[in-house]
RNA sequence: GGCCCCGUGGUGUAGCCUGGCCUAACACGCCACCCUGUCAAGGUGGAGAUCGUCGGUUCAAAUCCGAUCGGGGUCGCCA
């Protein structure tokens, strides 16, 4: 018998049921809940796409079924009836089913109540079975159809897609924690960010992108830190200055927002959500402005702070709400002192970087901006901060050979889902967390 | 890492401060039965927990004390 696609192919799906009225089909699922009553019986059959209704009548049938353990996989055969009464507006009749794999226990909590009611940690430690429950699915739903917007907005740009190592050999950037691990013998570590690979990589394509796991050994602990998590990146050549990044990353906001639209639109309407608008230009505050409102408007002083706090970020967020009806804001300038030894200068004012942060309400869910591209630049901010150029030979080779002006961008995915389903916790949009406390499953 | 809080059946909680009436309660799940259309269905009954672990105080400990393990919150650290 020759292989065949057919299984897949010929496959019918619970949303699809209102073009089959009429006709016999076969679903193929999991049990997700069965309601008894005397006369009649209800079976509620889910799939990847959502769930459907099947009626029974037969009382031996109903027995059958009621032996099973929900998450039972079944097949199911049967007419397909529009039927007001019922949830979607058409129901399997007359249903023929095969147990295709007993489930051997029930789940830990009920996958069929709306939302689960068990605390997070519970739901972690149960994800194999937690993430079936409709809710937790859409979200990453949402999640795949972000990254497909995000690869589409790109390519239709010209950026070429990279996959950069994630075992790298030194330390790199900043004095952020590594996770070290052992390399048949040498010590290596695991990539914080494929920084300088796509920098790098702009010499060959001059546009890149990359979506791929970063790993932080920070021990924080908090609801929006995790030390694994999916950084959607960019990094474009021949930019005009960090402007021209921006531009590109409201681009790519869009369309990973249109995507979600078109792509997850019932996990939009299963978790009620409506997406943001992305404004044609994102409104923009200068670091120093946006201290300064928050001082005019909390009296906190924040004249020797180098960075914003998480409050700040809140408070900001607001402001472009109410002052702008924006979902997001930019804050550009930095203080040079935080930035990583790659950051370009703000022209104007040197003390501050030509690069931002792109809040999301209220919350840091992009860094980005403009890099140093000429080699003495780089050899004299590495000195500048007290370390040997000789350490970043490899990555400084691409500028010894001639690098445009270029900038770019990295996306926290977890955290732009957070927002989008207002999660208390970055975890809750999260498939498998890794963080201080946990490593599995 | 600092500070604060919490560990009670599969899940979520009550009881703890003010020790004994706890033979540990309630809701969901599970098991059995009932109910002519459910849709977080409904009803009746049943099983299931030596109250995280170890030690101490006491006539008596889920309850008080100590240690330990596990977890949560918050601040700090942190592209």
């Amino acid at each position: 018998m020759p292989s065949s696609l057919a299984p897949l192919t010929d496959r019918v799906w619970t949303d699809q049921l209102e073009r089959h009225v009429g006709e016999p089909v076969e679903l193929k699922g999991w049990l997700h809940r069965l309601r008894r009553l005397a006369e009649v019986s209800f079976l509620i059959l889910r799939d990847a796409r959502g769930t459907a209704q099947v009626v029974i009548h037969d009382a031996a049938l109903v027995e059958r079924i009621a032996a099973l353990q929900n998450e039972s996989v079944l097949s199911v055969r049967g007419g397909v009836v529009a039927e007001p009464q019922a949830p979607g507006g058409v129901e399997i009749h007359e249903p023929e089913i095969t147990v295709i794999s007993e489930a051997q226990e029930a789940p830990p909590f009920d996958l069929y109540r709306p939302v689960i009611r068990a605390q997070l940690p519970t739901i972690l430690d149960s994800a194999p079975v937690a993430l079936r429950h409709p809710r937790r699915r859409a979200y990453f739903a949402m999640q795949a159809a972000s990254m497909a917007g995000f690869r589409q907005t790109l390519r239709q740009l010209r950026f070429t897609e990279i996959q950069t190592p994630k075992i790298v050999g030194s330390a790199t950037e900043s004095g952020a924690n590594v996770f070290a691990l052992d390399y048949f013998g040498r010590p290596a570590y695991l990539a914080q960010s494929p920084q300088f690979y796509k920098q790098v990589m702009v010499g060959v394509f001059e546009r890149v992108y990359e979506v791929g796991p970063v790993f932080r050994a920070e021990p924080h602990d908090t609801a929006r830190h995790i030390n694994e998590y999916v950084s959607l990146d960019a990094e474009m050549g021949f930019i005009e200055n960090e402007r021209t990044v921006m531009a590109v990353l409201t681009e790519v906001i869009r369309g990973m927002a249109a995507a979600i639209g078109e792509e997850a639109a019932s996990a939009l309407a299963l978790l009620g959500i409506t997406l943001p608008e992305v404004p044609g230009v994102i409104p923009d505050v200068h670091f120093l402005d946006a201290q300064a409102m928050i001082t005019a408007a909390t009296g906190e002083d924040l004249s020797h702070e180098p960075d914003l706090s998480p409050a700040n970020e809140r408070w900001l967020g607001e402001w472009a709400r109410r002052e702008h009806g924006s979902d997001f804001v930019f804050v550009r300038g930095f203080p040079m002192s935080k930035r990583p030894f790659y950051t370009a200068r703000d022209p104007e004012r040197p003390d501050f970087a030509a690069g931002f942060d792109l809040l999301f309400r209220g919350m840091e869910l992009v860094t980005g901006g403009q890099r140093l591209h000429r080699y003495q630049d780089y050899v004299d901010e590495i000195t500048r901060r007290g370390d040997d150029p000789a350490n970043y030979a490899d990555y400084l080779m691409a500028f010894r050979h001639g690098m445009p002006p270029h900038g770019g961008f990295a996306i926290g995915l977890e955290r732009w889902i957070g927002q989008l389903v207002d999660a208390a916790n970055i975890r809750e949009t999260t498939l498998f967390p890794r963080d201080i406390n946990r490593l599995s499953p």
